[in-house]
DNA sequence: AAAGCTCCTATTTTT
DNA sequence: TAGGAGCTTT
């Protein structure tokens, strides 16, 4: 993404590196010459590293140097004659992509003895299964028979598309309840991403649907002929795509033939669609590399497959070598004791246990608080006292199962004026003002899509659902849909805006169109519909849209920039406020999805309660369940030093303050019984003390926080 | 046909 | 909280 993002997510990962083991790295360690590759790396490493073309699974525990040793497998692999731009390095995550891109870049600076003003040559072809997918798609458009200019929709567009669909299909008006759009796009995805039929997903998945299995057929079938017919295509299609242009047979052997090695990191969290790209891609496995740990796979509701890491060896004739890397270089024995625990409850798992040989030191925590008011304060605590024992904030984090969950201690770290970045659950692009900014940049690439050109339409007053429609069909029937707009006739009452927009149009549309100053007539245009709709807080809204303009000016080109935008997002709030000074220090607020692969000196995991973690609504199967003991898993691995888990005896479970708080007294949660309890230090109240002590007033306090947080605006 | 209302509901995690 | 659906008014 742009400089922004690429800043901040450089400055949140940085830190915690310069003390990770990497014996690699260490200071003043000359770099890795050939007869002394890697000297350093422990033997089964090494073996990761010089491995050679035969298919390879590498079984990595969390903390394990995973990154490092695929980093180091790339450099390997260039020093020995590979070329950088045959390479294909695939991950599942951004966050993922971006660590393994720097990390191999770095290494290959280093393996190559390069100066500091010299640059590592680029890894093209590394990145998220998405992003190639969409690369590969565009380049080879012609030969698929795509589009070649084809948007790509974001999970809210395509949810947008699929509620048109099923609006025209006239299933929103049912006697019984038809499942809403959000719901249809999962169980599409669902379908598309495991390569299951419709009605194994509906039974498995979404039994209270099965009733509606054949509305739901016809409805995909409109679904995927209007993405067709407005040159768009979903993230899954992405794959889909891609997995069908390697169904031909000569195209497959052509993209197999353009990459001599194939890494895939997270392998764990891959679905059966992405097994089969790589299949295609490899068919016998030469050169192709995955690593993963089964005990990380927190993707299942994403229709990963940990089969895939299961059954990767006897794909292949011989089997796959299996490589697994134990030592962990991260956590402290005692973290690793209470992490293994937990998930040696676990029911199948590819057996292994972490170990180190760093001493021991004392044992993770395991606090308990009254309510989450009291967590908050709790940490905010530990966090400054941290600060104070020689810590760095950014050497610490805070984990919570869901985005909400931080939210009482993001009012408390304003309060006590701590800063913070908090990754995961952020919905820029959801923010309707720039939904609708994007939208009008959308159209003029894609005069095609319709999803685009409603929305835009709609902000001219005077325009409605009805005339909107009547362009847009006028717009579809035409062979330069351009001219169509400008010849459109709008009605009396909206001549004047709808003027304004037309002229828009006709300069974005102009082939020389100058971008990035293309995103100042948007703004233009738009801040005034702006200032009309949302007069409340237009200030906040028109700086989210400067802060979109900072990031696309980073961007090439429009195309770009939208899809970049959509495939890699802003994921920090940082993100949006600009990137940090360069010497501030932020606490760390992540999502424990956000924070896979990630480690910090100090860890905090907030809401270690039933009803949280598991989280209630995933209670429903034992499989669902698993996930989260995997999720809680992660969370605790990802401490190097200290861990602390917080246990609130009270914590609520909705903001409706139209029905009253609504709490939960779930207690400890289920994934740590009393054996695996006693690993930990105990803090805090006992139980009893603390119920008698939730009889406080607790609610009310949100609102002084929120007041004194907005006295710094 | 558009715009302005009043309910209503749905709230995991990510590409 | 906020966005959407559905109703009523202009």
């Amino acid at each position: 993404m742009g400089a922004a993002t690429s800043v901040a997510a450089e400055a949140a990962t940085l830190a915690p590196l310069a003390l990770t083991q990497s014996p690699v790295q260490a200071p003043g360690q000359a770099l890795p010459t050939k007869p002394g590759v890697h000297a350093l790396l422990n033997p089964a490493q090494w073996a990761v590293v010089h491995h050679g073309h035969a298919p390879l699974l590498v079984v990595a525990g969390a903390g394990t140097g995973k990154t490092l040793t695929l980093a180091s497998r790339v450099a390997r692999l260039v020093l020995d004659g590979a070329d950088p731009q045959r390479l294909l390095l695939l991950t599942f995550s951004r966050r993922a992509a971006q660590e393994m891109q720097r990390r191999a870049g770095r290494m290959l600076h280093q393996a190559l003895g390069l100066r500091a003003t010299q640059s590592a040559p680029a890894l093209p072809w590394a990145g998220t299964f998405h992003a190639i997918g969409a690369r590969l798609l565009r380049e080879y458009a012609d030969a698929v028979g795509l589009p070649v200019g084809f948007s790509i929709l974001d999970r809210g567009d395509a949810e947008d598309l699929m509620g048109l669909a099923r609006q025209a299909q006239g299933l929103a008006a049912t006697k019984t309840r038809f499942p809403l759009k959000g719901t249809c796009l999962a169980i599409y995805s669902r379908c598309v991403n495991s390569a299951e039929p419709l009605d194994a997903v509906l039974r498995d998945r979404f039994p209270w649907c099965a009733v509606w299995h054949a509305e739901l057929k016809a409805l995909f079938r409109a679904y995927v002929a209007d993405k067709q017919a407005q040159h768009s295509l979903d993230y899954d299609d992405l794959l889909l795509a891609w997995a069908q242009m390697l169904a031909d047979p000569s195209l497959a052997a052509h993209l197999g033939a353009r990459f001599d090695f194939c890494l895939v990191d997270e392998y764990q969290d891959t679905n059966r669609l992405q097994a089969r790209i790589l299949r295609a891609l490899k068919p016998d496995g030469r050169g192709l590399t995955v690593v993963g740990d089964d005990a990380q796979s927190i993707y299942g509701f994403r229709a990963a497959c940990v089969r895939n890491i299961l059954d990767f060896p006897a794909q292949y004739a011989p089997a796959a070598q299996v490589l697994t890397l134990e030592r962990n270089y991260r956590s402290t024995q005692a973290i690793l004791d209470a992490s293994n625990a937990v998930i040696a409850q676990a029911a199948e798992r590819h057996p292994k246990a972490l170990w180190t040989d760093a001493r021991a030191s004392a044992r993770p925590r395991l606090v308990t608080v009254a309510d989450e008011m009291a967590q908050a304060a709790w940490v905010a605590d530990e966090v400054l006292a941290q600060r104070e024992g020689g810590l760095t904030l950014k050497a610490q984090a805070v984990l919570f199962r869901t985005s909400h969950h931080s939210a009482a201690l993001e009012l408390e770290l304003a309060r006590r004026q701590i800063p913070y970045v908090k990754y995961g659950g952020l919905k820029f692009l959801e923010a309707v003002h720039v939904k609708d900014l994007l939208a009008v940049l959308r159209w003029a690439e894609n005069p095609r899509s319709r999803m685009a050109g409603f929305r835009v339409a709609l902000l001219v007053p005077g325009i409605g659902p009805a005339h909107a429609r009547r362009l847009l069909d006028a717009m579809d029937a035409a062979t330069d849909p351009a001219a169509a707009l400008q010849a459109f006739a709008p009605p009396a009452a909206a001549a004047q805006d709808w003027a304004e927009l037309t002229r828009l149009m006709s300069a974005l549309c102009q082939p020389q169109s100058t971008w990035p100053a293309d995103i100042d007539a948007v703004q233009h245009w738009y801040a005034p519909h702006l200032r009309r709709l949302h007069e409340a807080d237009a200030a906040q809204r028109l700086g989210d849209l400067d802060q979109l303009a900072r990031l696309a000016a980073a961007q090439p080109t429009r195309e770009r920039f939208l899809t970049e935008l959509t495939l890699d997002p802003p994921q920090a709030t940082s993100d949006e406020a600009g990137p940090p000074l360069r010497d501030e220090d932020y606490l760390i607020l992540s999502t424990i999805h956000s924070a896979k692969g990630q480690e910090w000196s100090a860890v905090t995991v907030l809401n270690v309660v039933d009803g949280c973690m598991p989280a209630d609504l995933a209670t429903g199967h034992a499989a669902e369940i698993e996930e989260e003991r995997r999720l809680l898993y992660v969370a605790m691995t990802r401490a190097k030093q200290q861990l602390n888990l917080m246990v609130p005896l009270r914590f609520h479970v909705s903001q409706q303050h139209r029905a009253g708080d609504r709490h939960l007294y779930g207690g400890l949660s289920r994934f740590i019984p009393p054996g695996v309890a006693a690993l930990f230090e105990r803090v805090g109240p006992s139980a009893d003390q603390a119920l008698t002590s939730v009889a406080m007033p607790a609610a009310g306090t949100i609102d002084l926080g929120r007041q004194l947080k907005s006295a710094w605006d």
